[in-house]
DNA sequence: AACACCCCCTGTCGGC
DNA sequence: TGCCGACAGGGGGTGT
């Protein structure tokens, strides 16, 4: 599910419940996600304060008061949800658990979050908060899209040198970190810049160059604004946090429409086609 | 260094 | 109805 909305989605929904709680218990269904859990991942948590929740790129992170950072990402199908602490004193239902319920953080007080990832693309990770910066996962991660910096001549420096089409280049995480499929595919729409097109192309010193840099820039900060706006976007049911949807997706102009009529009513039909292994929704005629 | 491919895993959906 | 392939919001690892 996660792209950068979904993710922040996520975190505004985790934060209330887990920020200023100690964590009490942790239960692992399994030794690993993509990734194996850390060793002593469970001891390592157990009876320490989050002091923080936050979000970079499409990780959550989760500052503890043992200096201690529990890195968390969903992956394609990774879901958190806050429960109520099952009473009474069967506390672990044995086989009863829903699922691919993996993770279970319970807290202080009577609520317990739910980590649930069918597919285990997902990851928990602890790294040391003075080590995060270099980690290897958040060295090369590229810049937010919502942060003040990115703008048209920021874009065009990035793809400068860049080989590869827009699309590549905009879900390349060291770049512009956050972008996923569907929100590339829309930011691209409203652009009016085709998938194809070379990255290196928003290079020139134009005006024309220029303006599709900086419309290009414009419409992702737009996209991704207002999908966070929206709480996300649900595709397959998928729900938030406190068990809502988001209703981002009934806004797409062009992801997973291939064959519907364009939005711009140019009287085309979105195509689909596949780049590094992913489908691109876009409409031939609009987007150049 | 930059890029192209393959892979991880489960669930769902459309076609036959 | 059942079976089978294609595909799904991500990104790490490897080989060129």
């Amino acid at each position: 599910m996660p792209e950068l909305p979904e993710v922040e989605t996520v975190r505004r929904g985790l934060e209330p419940a887990m920020v200023g709680k100690t964590i009490k218990k942790v239960h692992l269904s399994r030794p690993d996600l993509r990734f194996p859990f850390p060793d002593h991942f469970a001891r390592t948590l157990e009876g320490h304060k989050i002091l923080s929740l936050t979000r970079r790129a499409k990780y959550l992170l989760a500052e503890l008061d043992n200096q201690q950072i529990l890195v968390m990402h969903l992956g394609m199908s990774g879901s958190f949800r806050i429960e109520d602490k099952p009473v009474g004193q069967f506390h672990h239902q044995r086989g009863k658990s829903p699922t691919h319920d993996h993770v279970i953080f319970i807290l202080e007080g009577d609520k317990q979050i739910v980590y649930n990832d069918p597919r285990r693309f997902g990851f928990m990770l602890l790294i040391p908060q003075n080590d995060i910066a270099q980690h290897k996962l958040f060295r090369k991660i590229g810049i937010e899209p919502l942060g003040n910096s990115l703008d048209g001549p920021q874009l065009t420096t990035l793809f400068r040198a860049k080989k590869v089409n827009l699309k590549t280049a905009l879900l390349d995480q060291t770049l512009i970190c956050g972008l996923g499929n569907i929100y590339v595919c829309e930011a691209l729409f409203k652009s009016g810049l085709s998938p194809k097109r070379k990255a290196a192309t928003l290079n020139g010193r134009t005006i024309l160059a220029r303006e599709r840099a900086e419309r290009l820039a414009h419409s992702i900060r737009e996209v991704l604004t207002q999908a966070v706006a929206a709480g996300g976007s649900s595709l397959r049911d998928h729900r938030q946090a406190d068990g809502s949807l988001g209703y981002f997706q009934h806004h797409f102009q062009v992801y997973d429409r291939e064959g519907e009529a364009c939005p711009n009513k140019c009287g085309c039909k979105i195509k689909r086609i596949v780049q590094s292994g992913r489908s691109t929704f876009y409409c031939a005629h609009c987007q150049k």
